[in-house]
DNA sequence: AAAGGCAACGCAAACGTTTTCGTGTTGACA
DNA sequence: TGTCAACACGAAAACGTTTGCGTTGCCTTT
């Protein structure tokens, strides 16, 4: 087992400074070209690279980009998550991750872990507890420490940072228009309660498009879905409450998700109520995922572009790191969203 | 913006020096009463936190694991990421994650990139371009170097190190043995070319169970995907592919695929030939998705337990990190499989 | 009063780099 | 022969820690 070799060992080997290597190997013309070519070629024989970490903390910055994310086992996610990764690795930056579990306190552990010199900066995406509770100090303390973070798809305008957001409300307005293009007059939506922003503005957009279709609103065909009850294993609640609000309004034509779970199940669901999709309901999700392709019939969607929420993040933060004249000009990157028509609409 | 405080500017600010507060912040007995109080509520006011790559750098260890997977938009994957980080965290590690996108060079960047100082040991499955080429002098020189691997799922021989593995003979066996049981008489198999050991492994499965069974086993029963022609954008020529599977076999009865979307996609194509899941054909996949859970009918199938996979890889790699006496006697895990029963088999 | 002991603290090395600033040697030139 | 520049290299600081050991000053002991 031979160890890494560090320039100490190539300096002692070679009888000469550990000054000497260093130049030598970055090309220093202080050096001769005699010694330059010995060192080098010693060095190549040995395979030597210099420590990361060593320089990390000589220059005072990582090369490494922290994420953090509610989730990982979920297609939105894992997509922004190439997505950076992707700009990252072009940009020569490594990407560490740390998961919040939805976990208010989770987050702040993970973020104080990876601040503490591990990374140059943040881009996350925050917890529901997060944002149920409120309480931003964490970020702003880290934006103060001169930490810089990019925020997605969940954010908040409390905090003063660099977003990257999708347009959700035109998002599920062209949905509801879509629906209602098709044919559709009585539109329900299933929800997520309010305090997770993207589910209100995709309810605001629900209820926008219904006024600008001179549709009357009805409280009746908006369920408001308490995703604490419902989760990947569980969709027991989330089957009834569907139940429940397709026999209670029989006339029903057209279903908007904020999700493709949500979708998918309201087609499930459906179906099992004796309907045909998309002859008696039309369905449209809204997300990224593979369900939505796969399913039967597949489903009509909102795409996000999760990749390039991703991407987009990761130049913001990059650039606000490597440019240093920004003085906390933020931006906020709307990424425009898609309509995917497949099966689910006629 | 106030800065990260250093013990430096702790020890300035109270006219001691940085040895005296590194000690009073390390309750070191060495330090009177009166001083370390001083220290400690100073360091507390001003939030001070040991920089992370000073720590890594004097003690020579980062407590983080690189993690290189071929792909991270991929439920299997993702899953057993959430598991590698769970126990990562319980135990004071992060993840720093590398994608190789399936490529040779990618995968060998990536190590080198994390290799130099960055981390203490990496777990990774290995890319299928990798598989392809058979090179794996990238790993064995990392062991050499005196830095701990943990291979998953994609594994290989050639290389000595810790492994954990699902039992994939044993589980496709399970499969193809509920076929059997629930009447199938002609089981096809959709697998992928044998490179991947997953995929051989799991023919090899299919064939010793038809032989247990008396089954005779027929060639034009076996399809053998090339997964270079496949994502998950285009699955035309896995339709074509299943198309011609079934019609020149009339009498199939039973399919048991490697993966989810082969198996979903063979109940597709099952369908639109008119035929009905899992009355006329019964369909069993491999692995552990959404899409299996949410299809329709949804897909009985063999749980791979990628999470528990995650985490075992984790707890090896730690501590075979944290234990010096190791030896390198390696071990290989063998995670069991279930077969979760659902709606695709009778 | 001298010796010893202990409490409380500082020095310096070490981890592996990069880089600034010497310093010694050579050769050319007046 | 003396001066000076160019050349080739080394010493040392710095990044932020931890820790073994040396160094004070004071108190106890005989």
């Amino acid at each position: 087992m031979k160890r890494k070799v560090t320039l100490k060992q190539i300096a002692k080997e070679l009888d000469v400074s550990i000054s000497t290597v260093s130049k030598a190997l970055r090309n220093s013309k202080e050096i001769s070209e005699d010694t330059r070519q010995k060192v080098q070629a010693f060095a190549k024989l040995y395979n030597y690279r210099p420590n990361n970490i060593a320089l990390s903390l000589k220059n005072r910055k990582t090369k490494t980009i922290g994420i953090i994310i509610p989730e990982i086992v979920h297609h939105f996610f894992s997509k922004v998550i190439r997505g950076i990764e992707l700009v990252a690795n072009k940009r020569g930056y490594n990407v560490i991750v740390g998961l919040s579990n939805e976990s208010f306190s989770k987050e702040v552990i993970n973020m104080e872990m990876l601040a503490n010199g591990s990374i140059d900066g943040f881009i996350l995406s925050i917890s529901k507890e997060t944002l149920q509770q409120q309480d931003y100090h964490h970020f702003t303390e880290t934006i103060n420490q001169g930490m810089p973070i990019v925020m997605f798809d969940r954010v908040v305008n409390e905090v003063n940072c660099d977003k990257v957001i999708v347009d959700d409300l035109k998002g599920s307005k062209k949905a509801v228009n879509r629906l209602v293009e098709k044919g559709c007059e009585t539109i329900a939506i299933i929800t997520t309660k309010d305090y997770v922003s993207v589910g209100r503005l995709r309810t605001q957009g629900y209820i926008e498009a219904l006024e600008e279709n001179n549709i009357k609103l009805k409280g009746s065909l908006i369920l408001k879905v308490d995703d604490a009850l419902v989760s990947d294993d569980d969709l027991e609640f989330l089957e009834k409450d569907i139940v429940t609000l397709i026999e209670s309004n029989k006339n029903i034509d057209g279903i908007f998700a904020v999700n493709e779970l949500y979708a998918i199940t309201a087609m499930k669901v459906a179906r099992k109520l004796g309907l045909r999709i998309p002859d008696d309901i039309q369905v449209i999700g809204f997300t990224d995922g593979v369900l939505s392709k796969h399913a039967t019939p597949s489903l009509t969607t909102v795409s996000q572009h999760a990749q390039e929420m991703g991407e987009k993040s990761a130049e913001l933060l990059i650039n606000n790191l490597e440019i240093e004249e920004d003085e906390d000009h933020y931006q906020t990157v709307v990424i425009e969203t898609e309509l995917i028509e497949r099966n689910s609409t006629k």
